[in-house]
DNA sequence: GTCTATAAACAGATAGAC
DNA sequence: GTCTATCTGTTTATAGAC
């Protein structure tokens, strides 16, 4: 990374990186080969070592790619500018239905998801710029929301505690998505099953935030 | 498997199978290999295709002995005789406090926790075991429970979904374990964090039993 | 059942022509 | 910057002695 904003790679470079974001996601870093990545990129094998100095490199390439791209898809939803307990809860609301329907692959970002969940799993060293780029200002931002929709403090811990209990319903539906489509007899997660997934975490959501107030 | 009963097998074999469990869970297992498996248990290299086939059979037979290990920790748990909704809601707030202190590694079966986490991530063939032998029944047990705290019925899409939603929250503390510590300044989790981890879910669990209560 | 030795395929990295 | 060919090490599986 010679700059840290936003000089999107070209070319081989760019292909080699999404083929790396695809197959790693697929198939986990060490199952996936160098040939493999080549012949996904329609690129030769010798340029990732050319380009990342090997498969090591291509790797954080891709966490850097991901976090630009997160980085990007973020920026482009605009803070809501209703600072009232009722517009943050709103916003919360609307944050879970994005999410769901991004973590289930309805949206067009879906290659992004299975990278960063493996990146996550294998604890590798994508990690560092998921969490940087997208899991710690997300997290941040609904714990903001939190706050303003229940007049706590942000920082709290008990907030920041609260909001990780919300991401981790979300993120479950996708990461044990075989045990969930078999237990709930799904053939695949598509938009009735999404609508579902939404209803009932909002429908938490605001239990949660009822027993917050009544406090 | 010959039987589907509980024929624990011994010496080498056995020793092959912890081997598996704990450097497939700890690894992943494309990037365990045979060498560090047979070093591991003290076993010679030979030793894992003689009796498991190869590489991948040792995997089937770790996914075996999970299931074997998990169906009698659950069947040592006593189905709790309380009917009552205050007893069905004690005892999800008990399930609550011993799934987090077990997948938090409190408890001594913290190597099943990653190996099962591993085969969920890679979506490996030890996946079916793993549901059949325990995510099945334990959330069928849940569902149950759910149903009886709060009058409705226990095979409803609405219970199952809203079962998911609560194992999702126990699941992510330990699958965004480094996400979470980070975030909450955490150097690990410890006695300390697992209470609060555990406070805040039961905290979630009451106030979505009141909500569904007061529908 | 357990071992040594080895086979056969595969991995990632690189040298050097173009 | 892209390619072919190859090097070096490692992988899993197996043959055959004990």
């Amino acid at each position: 990374m010679e700059t840290p904003s936003l000089p999107a790679p070209k070319g081989t470079r760019q292909a080699l990186i999404l083929a790396g974001i695809r197959l790693f996601g697929r198939q986990g870093f060490t199952a996936t080969s160098v040939r493999q990545l080549a012949n996904e990129a329609d690129a030769n094998i010798a340029a990732i070592a050319y380009h990342f100095g090997g498969k090591d490199g291509l790797r954080v390439a891709c966490a850097e790619e991901f976090g630009r791209r997160m980085g990007a898809a973020m920026g482009a939803r605009p803070v809501g500018p209703d600072a009232s307990p009722d517009g943050a809860r709103d916003e919360l609301r609307a944050i879970i239905r994005a999410m769901v329907a991004l973590l289930s692959g309805a949206e067009g970002a879906s290659e992004l998801v299975p990278f960063m969940l493996r990146e996550l799993a294998e604890d590798g060293p994508g990690i560092d710029i998921v969490y940087r780029g997208f899991a710690e200002p997300m997290h941040r931002k609904l714990c903001d929301l939190w706050a303003r929709a229940t007049g706590t403090e942000a920082e709290d811990e008990t907030v920041k505690l609260a909001v990780f209990t919300l991401i981790g319903q979300l993120m479950y539906f996708r990461i044990g998505q075989s045990i969930v489509s078999r237990r709930m007899g799904w053939a695949d997660v598509g938009p009735a099953e999404i609508q579902k997934i939404t209803d009932r975490i909002i429908c938490n959501l605001d239990a949660m935030l009822a027993a917050e107030k009544g406090k």
